[in-house]
RNA sequence: GGGGCGAUAGCUCAGCUGGCAGAGCGCCGCACUCGCAUUGCGGAGGUCGAGAGUUCGAGUCUCUUUCGCUCCA
């Protein structure tokens, strides 16, 4: 049996028992920007969990694609941790529970997969006595093989509040061979893993407060979750998942790239899982649009680049993850089409991540020589290479290790753990999940009666309130296009919508209000700011428009890649290899305003995603469940899959400007888009600016460009001839004659210049420099002034000094460092007096010295 | 979302405690050379990321902000 045909049995099984069975959505979570990927099977559920809708079926089952952050650091150690996994689920929305549940459990392991009954055991809460009927009576597992434990191993929560209830688990029992002995030796043995968790069984029964009180829930629900790898490892007998079908080959491809075979030295091995491993989970995340960066999903997916890179260095091979891509789509192709269809463009994504990564650590490995040449390596400079140079510390410590150097790297590992605990510590404050879905109604109006469902109050911002409603008119951020805002108007009162987020079905209104000011059943008359609103709807219809043009101009592998929505502007980031040329723009704007000008009729659908599809519109990578989705077409020119807001003619948009793209990563350009207001409101702007210029520079507009490079050229002739004929004042010939005193046989020189010269201290260094020159020189200039000390004296006299009897006297303030002083501030006109309690200054400095 | 680091000539960077903006490479010119490379001499090239503030004076100190690199959530 290979992984293929359990994913289709597993499916089948269910599908024969009334589930409806849904394709595996994106791992990225739809509409939830709470959650940073699809880690279990249930995610794309919650909504129908939560009631807030009402879900297609009341059972379904899907094979949905995962990925875990948190086993990243575990994956490779072991045979079963994978941080990218399919997982196989049966889900029940208020329809059938553990009752049957288990028993279904049961037969398709037993019957369906033949797995010997006694391999197998099962784990229930200790206080689960009916799970432990239910196995004792519906299935025929003897009791002897049901182990109890405590609520950290079986029970469930998505949250401190919300749904929750007991689980139950199926382990498999590798034999007992493969066991530590101890007569306690079972499921979730801490000292072996002869037990293997395959299956885990939710029973959601309760809605648990803030209290900690749980009522039971209206409508039951059951959450399946299995593993596809684990399960294939132990129907094909390995006991690692890098030995089945879905994995084997891959760590086949790096003993290839590398020379080293697996199953010899475990540490190799665990490189080569790693690598396995990460490839797939990397090109499973690109394929669903997650690209490289700083932050969020970015971030997590460029640390498994750079930690494959790091095994694969440790192997000996230059090949990185871009190397395995064609294998896993062959692998997972068939099942995922995305990954199919976008091989080349992952390599490609991942080729420059490993380039760049390359680059960090050649920078790093410099800095890390320098430091080891010294002699000594403290976990500070360790953590900073880890910390700002992104230079991996096991690197470090291998190198300090090679050059003899002591690294204390469980220092190192304290400081990254002090660093952890920050930021967790500053991590936001989650959204109270909503109880009931927000109808949105504001595609077609702007202000709505609605019923306010729940209100919260907003963590750390006093005045503010998260507000529930049945119905609203206000579009929630969502899909790159900012939220509305507007006002909630009740009882003569009026309060201030300052954004809204979408969950899952429901809409979190933030609003300027005190929490107890608005109650719940409170009706509302909701009010979308209109001016915002159109700049949103312009400029979102004007982005379509782009998308389009660019993809006729570029042709169809000018992806859209993500894009921003705002009143003001919009930027659109699409795939693209190289900058575009000035030609490539103009065409693309010429393209872009004659179909705003065309006036084509916008024309929205309500689809399936197969239909939608198939009469060629564009989709991006969030699409969710759900039979319908909408499809919003100008003319029969731009066809897209789009939930946003939109103009009605293409005309309305009146101009849109494009400014000249950018990189903003690998792969990917960005340009800006200014449409409707913004746009005339730049024309005008630029208009006024020229017109400004050409009036002052008096020619016309045409001819600016050449005026200007003419003027740049004078200024720079003029600024030349300025500064020769300084030169030759302060030198000597034709200065103004400096007034000269004598004290103790040092010739003190005061020089007074224009006011506007700026370099005073040339002045004073030409006079020192003459053959004949003072042994301090004193330039004045307006309100300023500065002093220079002959090296010969610079020792008994700081200009510093100089400075501070001169201001003592003529007023201002200044300073100075060695020889120079410079001081500002004086008063012009006292300025012999202070030049003579200079003079009496340095008699007294140079009497004290000698 | 939080932390660290950075932004100075076309490129890579230096600029110590605030006091005359620099180096190397590259570029241009001249010399040497049959020519090229090399070498020597000379030269051009700067809103010191942006904006406020402190100061007589800010590339340097403080705050805000934009962008980049990086670690973490």
């Amino acid at each position: 049996m290979n992984s293929a045909e359990i994913r289709q049995r597993f499916l089948n099984y269910f599908a024969e028992r009334d589930h409806k069975v849904l394709p595996s959505s994106s791992l990225i979570p739809f509409g939830d920007p709470t959650l940073l990927f699809t880690s279990a099977g249930m995610v794309p559920f919650k909504p129908y969990f939560l009631g807030q809708v009402k879900p297609p079926h009341p059972r379904v089952a899907t094979v949905q694609k995962c990925f875990r952050t948190v086993d990243i650091e575990v994956v490779g150690h072991d045979g079963h941790h994978l941080t990218f996994l399919e997982m196989l689920g049966n889900f029940s929305f208020g329809d059938y529970f553990k009752e049957k549940a288990i028993p279904y459990a049961w037969e398709l392991m037993t019957d369906v997969f033949g797995l010997p009954k006694d391999r197998l055991w099962a784990g229930i809460h200790n206080q689960d006595d009916v799970s432990f009927e239910i196995w004792t009576t519906g299935t025929d597992l003897p009791a002897e093989r049901i182990r109890r434990f405590g609520d950290d191993y079986n029970f469930w929560a998505a949250g401190p509040t919300g749904p929750c209830g007991y689980d139950s688990e199926i382990h498999y029992d590798w034999g007992i061979e493969y066991g530590c002995g101890r007569s306690d030796c079972g499921p979730n043995c801490e000292h072996c893993d002869r037990f293997l968790e395959m299956w885990n069984l939710v029973f959601m029964e309760w809605d648990r407060d803030e209290s900690g009180k749980r009522t039971p829930l209206q409508r039951k629900g059951i959450d399946t979750g299995m593993g596809l790898e684990r399960l294939t490892s132990v129907l094909t007998k390995h006991r690692s998942v890098f030995d089945t079908d879905l994995l084997r080959p891959l760590i086949g491809h790096w003993e290839e790239a590398s020379g080293k075979a697996y199953g010899e030295r475990p540490e190799r091995d665990v490189s080569l899982r790693v690598l396995a491993d990460h490839g797939r989970a990397s090109t499973l995340l690109l394929a669903d649009g997650v690209v490289p960066s700083n932050d969020g999903r970015g971030y997590v997916l460029r640390r498994l680049i750079r930690r494959a890179m790091v095994h694969a260095r440790r192997l000996g091979t230059d090949q990185g993850l871009s190397s395995a891509v064609p294998l896993v789509a062959e692998i997972l192709g068939g099942v995922y089409p995305e990954v199919h269809a976008q091989v080349g463009q992952i390599s490609e994504v991942l080729q420059a991540e490993e380039n760049r990564f390359a680059t960090a650590l050649r920078t790093g490995l410099e800095r890390v020589t320098a430091l080891l040449d010294r002699g000594t390596l403290s976990p500070g400079d360790a953590f900073y290479l880890h910390d700002t140079m992104g230079f991996p510390m096991e690197l470090t410590a291998e190198l300090a290790q090679e050059r003899g150097v002591s690294l204390d790297t469980s220092a190192v590992t304290a400081l990254m753990q002090a660093q952890r605990d920050k930021s967790r510590a500053a991590s936001t404050f989650a959204i109270p999940m909503a109880r009931q879905a927000t109808q949105f109604v504001g595609y077609d109006r702007l202000e709505t009666q609605s019923t306010v469902l729940e209100v919260f109050p907003v963590e750390g911002e006093a005045g503010e309130a998260y507000v529930f409603l049945d119905d609203t008119p206000f579009y929630a951020e969502r899909g790159g296009q900012q939220a509305d805002q507007g006002w909630l108007e009740w009882d003569g009162q009026r309060a201030r919508v300052l954004d809204v987020q979408p969950q899952a079905e429901a809409s979190a209104h933030r609003v300027e209000v005190e929490p107890k000011r608005l109650t719940q059943g409170q009706r509302v008359h909701a009010v979308v700011d209109r001016d915002r609103r159109g700049g949103l709807a312009t400029h979102h219809s004007a982005t379509h428009l782009l998308h389009k043009a660019l993809r006729e101009v570029l042709g169809e592998e000018a992806k859209q890649a993500g894009s921003l929505v705002t009143p003001e502007y919009a930027t659109f980031d699409f795939r693209f290899p190289r900058a575009l040329t000035a030609e490539e723009i103009q065409r693309v704007s010429t393209l872009l305003n004659a179909r705003i000008r065309a006036d084509l009729e916008r024309r929205v659908e309500e689809l399936s995603l197969d239909q939608a599809m198939s009469s060629g519109a564009v989709a991006l990578f969030d699409e969710k469940y759900g039979d319908r989705v909408r499809v919003v077409s100008f003319g029969d020119w731009a066809r897209e899959l789009c939930g946003g807001t939109h103009l009605e003619r293409s005309g309305q948009v009146g101009l849109a400007l494009i400014g000249s793209d950018r990189s903003i990563g690998a792969g990917i350009r960005r340009i800006e888009l200014r449409a409707g207001l913004a746009a005339e409101e730049r024309v005008r702007l630029y208009e006024a600016t020229l017109s400004r210029l050409s009036e002052s520079l008096k020619v016309s507009v045409a001819e600016l460009p050449a005026r200007l490079e003419a003027l740049q050229s004078d200024v720079k002739r003029l600024q030349r001839e300025v500064a020769q004929l300084r030169q030759r004042l302060a030198s000597g010939a034709g200065s103004p004659a400096a007034e000269m005193a004598h004290v103790d046989g040092v010739a003190i020189a005061l020089q007074r210049v224009d006011a506007e010269e700026k370099d005073l201290l040339v002045y004073a260094d030409h006079a020192l420099n003459r053959p004949d020159g003072p042994g301090v020189a004193v330039v004045v200039g307006g309100r300023r002034l500065a002093v220079k000390v002959a090296p010969s004296l610079a020792t008994r006299l700081e200009a510093a000094g100089v400075v501070r009897a001169f201001t003592a006297v003529a007023g201002g303030k200044g300073g100075g460092r060695g020889p120079v002083g410079e001081g500002g501030g004086i008063d012009p006109a006292r300025v012999p007096e202070a030049f003579q309690a200079v003079q009496a200054w340095i008699g007294e400095r140079l009497k004290e010295s000698s």
